[in-house]
RNA sequence: UGGGGAUUGGUGUAACGGUAGCACGGCUGACUCUGGAUCAGCUAGUCUAGGUUCGAAUCCUAGAUCCCCAGCCA
């Protein structure tokens, strides 16, 4: 062992559980049949995994949102686990929407989401995808196999209002009831096609699995099935006014889709031994092997054996521990107020911690991808330091943004030496991290800005900057030395007066007889040029919350909400921006594959994105182009208006050093 | 009080009876035309109490603490 052979990276627990999966041959291999459903055929590289695939042991995921609302960054997390599960095991991922409560569901969060999974990378109909769904979509073959466990004796249709469950619901120790329970299976089969007839008034009755009213599982005391909503839904229009709960719907869902890992966060766990009953209560008196393997799905085309078909097929579920940043609010319910309160401009606000919101604020997909997998994946609650998703920011941003110069709050400063008029090109390295970059030319005046931050009449110790007397870098330009300030009435400094030295052209010092610099300058601080600087509308945000776990104190997270988390500043910027800056549309995928052809709304066309350009403001941070800007910079606002956000700050350790003081 | 989960440095995460490791943060220092980046070093941990064992983060017993569940939400 004389050479470091690379460190394989450990693996989680759902990988350990699908390793495990495929060691034993549990979900048997990918068909050639199996192999391709679901891609978009026109695709290469889908061609090469599909091939790739054949033979290997399936491993199937897929995320399920529900469309009631925006992603966030905890769905990111799911994605990039169920994704890149599929893609580390050469399987596939399918997107299906879980729609199965139109009272809180619509189009636009169904376009949204398509446009922020595939952002993500995570495309349902590439080489790893296995298509787009609807849970709609199976609206028929759940009915059918409702009225299969009703004629099974495991459901009937209960008579009681949503109030008298809720009060027969019982207690630990003291079992639910139900009248309606004994109900004989022909009565609950006609009362079933007058609740999908539209013959009863919502609420008025539901189908309810009879499986233990004493259960200390609640899950398991009879729970409802279907209920009554007379309800235009956002995917299947009006063909149904009766739903599917999600506990029915969803093992089914998994089912038919032939998902081999079920991956759900942790407050479902007590829900899998109800999914596990349903499966095997339709299993039963079916024909073929129980449990595992392909079934009825919809790929498959099993001979029907038994009185009702073959069996079908039964996922595994697996629960992990949702992702929560601190100092932010993940629950919809809360994102929603936020929105309707007006709290924030919209969903894709770029405080808020949806996809769409992190994309506005210039978060690169990249980035969101790094820091999900780096949160690593267990079943033990996390509180994870918002910092990080920063830190994740910073680190892609560095190597990719352009660097240029603004200042955020000008202080005018004047050459004395340099005449009047007089102007100066000098060379500026668009990236010291990616020499490839090259450079580009940036104007020099007579008159400059400065951030006010870099000067002080009377500095500290340390203090690296301008000051009377002292002298400075200007980045790639000059340096400069402080002779005098003018003051307002007020005695605030207005205007720095300076000289420069010509021998430091580019900010190089000039080498002595002895090689080495004839002096040390310790600052360097950014500048534009007054006459030549563009004004731009500057968003600077801060956290939405102030603390750490919002809500955590009052049980209310508005209660801790940052009345400061947004300022807007009209900064000076180099006038390369003006030029090259803009929100680009990007399309992440002209092709979609879908259970619903060409009804979806993904089939109506490619689906576009905004991808702001980024740059790095040296030694500020990392800057956006927002789509308030004008059109000219590929937004909607007023024309020739440049709307920049703050995506996130550059490190400040002398900030933290300074403010310890 | 019934059921279901969880607990390893400040934070996140490995180790599956055999040297408690990695990442982030923090602290030093080097380098630097961004007080950025980069590089090097340091820092600090197995919830508690018993038990089994040559050996326990890991197995057993008891306890503590935290999270989830009693929607016709998902």
């Amino acid at each position: 062992m004389s050479h470091a052979e690379p460190a394989p990276r450990s693996l989680n627990f759902i990988e350990h559980v699908i390793e495990g999966d495929n060691a034993s041959g549990k979900w048997g291999a990918w068909t050639r049949q199996d192999a391709a459903s679901g891609q978009d055929a026109s695709n290469p590289d889908a061609h090469a995994a599909t091939e790739a695939r054949i033979g290997k042991p399936r491993v199937h995921t897929r995320f399920p949102p529900e469309p009631n609302g925006y992603l966030h960054v905890g769905h990111a997390k799911s994605i990039c686990l169920n994704f890149g599960l599929a893609r580390a095991y050469g399987g596939k991922f399918n997107l299906r929407f879980d729609d199965t409560n139109p009272a809180k569901e619509e189009r636009e969060y169904i376009q949204a989401i398509l446009r922020d999974v595939l952002w993500l990378g995570a495309d349902w109909s590439g080489p790893f995808g296995g298509g787009l769904y609807y849970s709609s979509d199976y609206f028929e073959r759940m009915y059918e196999w409702t009225r299969e466990l009703i004629r099974k004796g495991k459901a009937y249709v209960c008579g009681l209002t949503a109030d008298e469950v809720s009060q027969r619901r019982g207690k630990p120790g003291v079992p639910a009831t139900s009248p309606f329970r004994d109900r004989p299976a022909e009565d609950s089969l006609r009362l079933l096609e007058e609740m999908r007839d539209g013959k009863h008034p919502d609420g008025s009755m539901t189908v309810r699995a009879r499986i233990d009213l004493g259960s200390p599982n609640f899950n398991l005391r009879d729970p409802v099935m279907y209920r009554i909503l007379h309800q235009a839904h956002p995917h299947a229009g009006g063909k149904w006014c009766i739903y599917p709960m999600y506990d029915w719907a969803h093992g089914l869902e998994d089912s038919l889709e032939e998902i081999t890992h079920s991956i759900c966060t942790l407050e479902f766990e007590d829900h899998r031994p109800l999914y596990d009953w349903f499966i095997d209560a339709i299993n039963e008196a079916r024909g073929g092997a129980k449990g595992s393997g392909p079934g009825a799905g919809l790929h498959s085309q099993g001979s029907a054996k038994g009185e009702f078909g073959p069996a079908i097929h039964h996922a595994q579920q697996i629960e992990f521990a949702k992702l929560i940043p601190t100092y932010t609010v993940m629950s919809k319910r809360n994102l929603l107020k936020l929105v309707q309160d007006g709290t924030v401009k919209g969903w894709d606000d770029p405080r808020m911690p949806t996809i769409a919101g992190m994309r506005r604020r210039g978060y690169p997909a990249e980035s969101l991808r790094d820091f999900c997998l780096g949160v690593g994946v267990t079943k033990a609650d996390s509180l994870i330091d918002v910092g990080r998703l920063e830190n994740a920011v910073r680190h892609t941003l560095n190597r990719s943004a352009p660097r240029v110069m603004g200042v955020l709050r000008p202080l005018k400063v004047v050459i004395d030496n340099w005449s009047e008029g007089k102007t100066d090109e000098l060379d500026f390295v668009i990236n010291p991290e990616d020499p490839s970059a090259g450079k580009r030319k940036v104007p020099f005046g007579r008159e400059l800005f400065i951030e006010q931050d870099d000067f002080m009449e009377n500095p500290p110790r340390k203090f690296f900057r301008l000051a009377p007397g002292q002298e400075v870098r200007l980045r790639w330009a000059y340096i400069i030395k402080c002779v005098g300030v003018e003051k307002d009435a007020a005695g605030s400094v207005v205007l720095v007066r300076c000289t420069h030295d010509p021998a430091t052209r580019g900010g190089d010092i000039p080498l002595g007889p002895d090689g080495k610099p004839v002096r040390k300058v310790q600052g360097t601080i950014h500048w534009v040029s007054a006459a030549h600087a563009a004004r731009a509308r500057v968003r600077l945000f801060d956290r939405l919350f102030t603390a750490e776990e919002p809500g955590k104190r009052t049980g209310n997270a508005l209660d801790d909400l940052n009345p400061r988390s947004l300022e807007e500043v009209e900064a000076l910027v180099d006038p390369w921006l003006v030029k090259n800056a803009k929100v680009r549309t990007r399309t992440p995928m002209e092709t979609v594959h879908c259970s619903s052809g060409a009804d979806s709304p993904a089939a109506k066309g490619p689906i576009t994105c905004p991808e702001p350009d980024r740059v790095q403001f040296e030694r500020l941070g990392y800057f956006c182009v927002d789509p308030d800007s004008g059109p000219e910079f590929g937004g909607t606002g007023q024309a020739g208006m440049l709307v920049l956000n703050r995506t996130v700050t550059l490190k400040d350790t002398w900030a933290r050093e300074s403010g310890k003081a």
